[in-house]
RNA sequence: GCGUCCGUAGCUCAGUUGGAUAGAGCAUCAGCCUUCGAAGCUGAGGGCCGCAGGUUCGAGUCCUGCCGGACGCACCA
């Protein structure tokens, strides 16, 4: 870990720039520590110079001298140079670092953790129908998410909302008596003897069909979605079986990826429990929402939308607003207003998104029920809201209520985001609205080749056609299944794991190439901006060549083969090998020869906390997936080049053992980080 | 119309709060398994960083305009 040494270099030059030209904190100089490009130049950098050279009416040369020579000695740096260009370096005492990260020697002391809970809610998927591909990509950032939070010692709440109320689960229900003509028994046959997400699957696109095929068919799931919302049997009783089902086959599948949960949030319990009524409430108190008198939206409770949303002003516009009474000319409807409960009574997306937001951030004054719902990964109580409240109360650890919030979902619902976050402010909370997170990605689509092979090609002639990548549509069924992609990748992965260890048990081969599988696609996820579109191609995602998982994988198992043999051939294992290094000259780590390929992997693997501090700050995953990539790459290179069971010369192979210990452990945690295991063998 | 995002090598993408010679993977070509596992390594070719201005000691990165593309702006969720 490097951070605490970035902080120390920091607080030195600072002490030196307040000292030597009065600069002190007010100054506004921002000490920004960097990497220098090759280790020949420095282990770490700082442009400072530049920033006084105007200043200080100086040649950035001469300022970064006059630092270097002011600095004095720092703990665990073993020089400081001016490079001709006004850098500053910083040259590490290599060999104190390396055993300080090993914990062979005492090393900095640890950050202070944080205290306050956060709350990521992720995955969220419809419980009418299997998972598909794009829901891979929510669950897996906001998976990682929560592990990055945790890694910076921030307790992390995970919750997975489940919308059992809407009209998706509507359509199936519609589709299992209608089409289907079954009834609740029948229905539960079903599930219990086929895929029931597949089943799901088919039969929602069919209803999508038949409803097209005549349109007053529609009458039908209105009438569905009533019985749903008022709990009216048999109706009812069929929606709450499906989507208990779903969910079900959700977990499990998202379970394939390491992927779990802490609470599920039922929406048909926000509503019970009247969390509504209550943020209601909250909201015409604060006039964060009012009866519309006049104009189109008469008899809606609507909130005003504020200008920064609509048009982009800069400025913070004092006082915009100003509701209602004055009455927009006409039916010019300046105002842009966003309907919150609609002139029927019902409640909207928004306004049950807004009760469900003012939990979570501990500011509704209610909470739910809970009841077990079944059991996390590692075997922990997974808990799902209820209202029932003789279900098994005690026991269940405090929900909701939390510092920080990030809602995972995609880019297309920023704008109700920002609705979300206005209506916290509204209501007199901008703190809370401050720490909440839209964490957005892009959508993910098919590339023409994918959607080719899965039976789907658009008319040549189409505009479909001429886009670079075709549009997943869950409506007409078309899209990858999230098992279908596991089970062809996990398929492939195990055909080369039998095809390179043919001793290997069947269960250990099956273990060893579900991590793989897991691999490949946890990486693929993350290893794009969240800005940017995938266009998902399955050959592409199959590969296990190059910048993939499992190559990541591939580095840590040969690292663990190195240790493996040490320890069958010559009885060593890494903690003598550690002690013996407390008299061993590190020529090796120090480039004596003009080398400094090893020191530069661990400098390199010492940079996880740098990395993860950047991910959290820009929530941007690729960066940990370079990382891994880069660090990986450089192990791979050195394993070339420098043996270390055939190296003869011992304090060689023991300080080229302490650097790949040190690597394997960092590389090892990155991929924990992407919810990745490491097999054995590969 | 308004807003957000994207445009970097043939393809897919990185590029750290502006910093040192713009980097990977795939594909192509040439090499490397008697030596810790070749899911690997070494090397080569391939770039008006969409275009034009501006700010700066310094711009792929920030600002403005334009071009091209995606998405959003419902009494749907």
């Amino acid at each position: 870990m490097i951070l605490p040494l970035h902080d120390r270099v920091r607080d030195r030059v600072r002490a030196v720039l307040a000292d030597r030209y009065a600069l002190g904190d007010d100054a506004g100089v921002s000490i920004v520590i960097e990497y220098p490009p090759t280790r020949t130049l420095g282990d770490l950098g700082t442009p400072v110079a530049f920033d006084l050279a105007r200043r200080l009416r100086k040649a950035p040369r001469a300022i970064a001298q006059e630092i270097a020579g002011a600095l004095g000695a720092i703990e665990g740096v073993a020089r400081v140079e001016a490079a001709p260009n006004g850098y500053l370096n910083v040259f590490l005492d290599r060999r104190t670092f390396l055993l300080s990260r090993l914990g062979v020697v005492p090393g900095l002391p640890a950050a202070p953790a944080h205290t306050e809970k956060a709350i990521v809610e992720h995955t969220a998927i419809n419980p009418n129908k299997a998972a598909h591909i794009g829901h891979v990509r929510n669950s897996c950032l906001g998976d990682t998410l929560g592990r990055v939070l945790r890694f910076r010692g921030m307790p992390v709440e995970i919750q997975n909302y489940i919308d059992d109320t809407g009209v998706q689960v509507a359509d199936v229900v519609v589709g299992v008596r209608h089409l289907e003509g079954l009834d609740l028994d029948g229905i539960r046959r079903i599930a219990d003897t086929t895929r029931f997400d597949y089943y799901c699957w088919d039969l929602y696109a069919r209803v999508t069909e038949w409803y097209a095929g005549d349109k007053a068919r529609l009458q039908v799931r209105a009438d569905t979605l009533h019985d749903i919302e008022h709990g009216t049997d048999p109706v009812a009783a069929i929606a709450g079986f499906i989507a208990d089902r779903i969910v079900r086959c959700h977990l499990v599948t998202m379970g394939r990826l390491n992927i779990d949960y802490d609470l599920l949030t039922w929406e048909g319990d926000i509503l019970r429990l009247q969390f509504w009524a209550r943020a209601f409430e909250v909201l015409k108190e604060t006039g964060a929402v009012f009866l519309q008198t006049e104009g189109r939206l008469a008899g809606c409770w609507v909130m005003p939308i504020e200008d920064d949303l609509a048009a982009a002003g800069a400025e913070a516009a004092p006082a915009a607003p100003a509701p209602a009474d004055a009455g927009p000319a006409g039916d010019e409807d300046e105002q842009r207003e966003k309907v919150i409960v609609r002139s029927n009574g019902t409640v909207t997306y928004v306004g049950k998104d807004m009760a469900y937001q003012l939990w979570k951030s501990g500011l509704l004054g209610r909470d739910f029920h809970y009841r077990p719902f079944g059991t996390t990964l590692d075997g922990r109580v997974l808990w799902a809201t209820t209202t029932d409240t003789t279900a098994a109360e005690a026991g269940h650890p405090p929900f909701g209520a939390a510092a920080a919030t990030y809602n995972v979902i995609d880019v297309r619902q920023a704008y109700l985001q920002k609705l979300l976050k206005q209506a916290l402010i509204a209501v007199g909370h901008p703190k809370e609205a401050e720490r909440l997170t839209h964490f957005s990605y892009e959508m993910v689509a098919l590339s023409h080749a994918t959607a080719r092979e899965l039976g789907y090609a658009p008319p040549a002639d189409s505009d479909e056609a001429r886009k670079p990548f075709v549009e997943v549509s869950g409506r007409k069924g078309l899209g990858v299944k999230a098992d279908d992609l596991l089970d062809r990748i996990i398929e492939k992965a195990q055909a080369e794991v039998t095809r390179r260890n043919a001793a290997l048990s069947p269960e250990d081969r099956d273990r060893t190439a579900r991590a793989i599988g897991v691999a490949a696609v946890r990486y693929f996820m993350i290893k794009y901006s969240r800005t940017k579109v995938i266009a998902f191609d399955i050959d592409e995602a199959l590969s296990f060549e190059g910048e993939s998982g499992p190559y990541l994988q591939y580095a840590v198992v040969r690292a663990n083969n190195i240790f493996q043999k040490l320890q069958e051939r010559e009885g060593l294992t890494e903690a003598d090998i550690l002690r013996s290094l407390l008299d061993t000259p590190a020529a090796a780590l120090d480039g004596d020869d003009g080398d400094h390929d090893l020191w530069a992997l661990v400098l390199e693997a010492s940079r996880l906390d740098d990395v993860v501090e950047q991910v959290v700050r820009t929530l941007e995953f690729s960066v940990l997936a370079k990382y891994g990539f880069g660090l990986a790459q450089m192990f791979n290179g050195l394993y070339h080049k420098s043996p270390i069971l055939n190296e003869e010369r011992q304090d060689l192979r023991r300080w080229r053992a302490a650097a790949v210990g040190y690597f394997r452990l960092q590389l090892a945690r990155v991929l924990e980080l992407m919810g990745v295991h490491v097999p054995a063998r590969m």
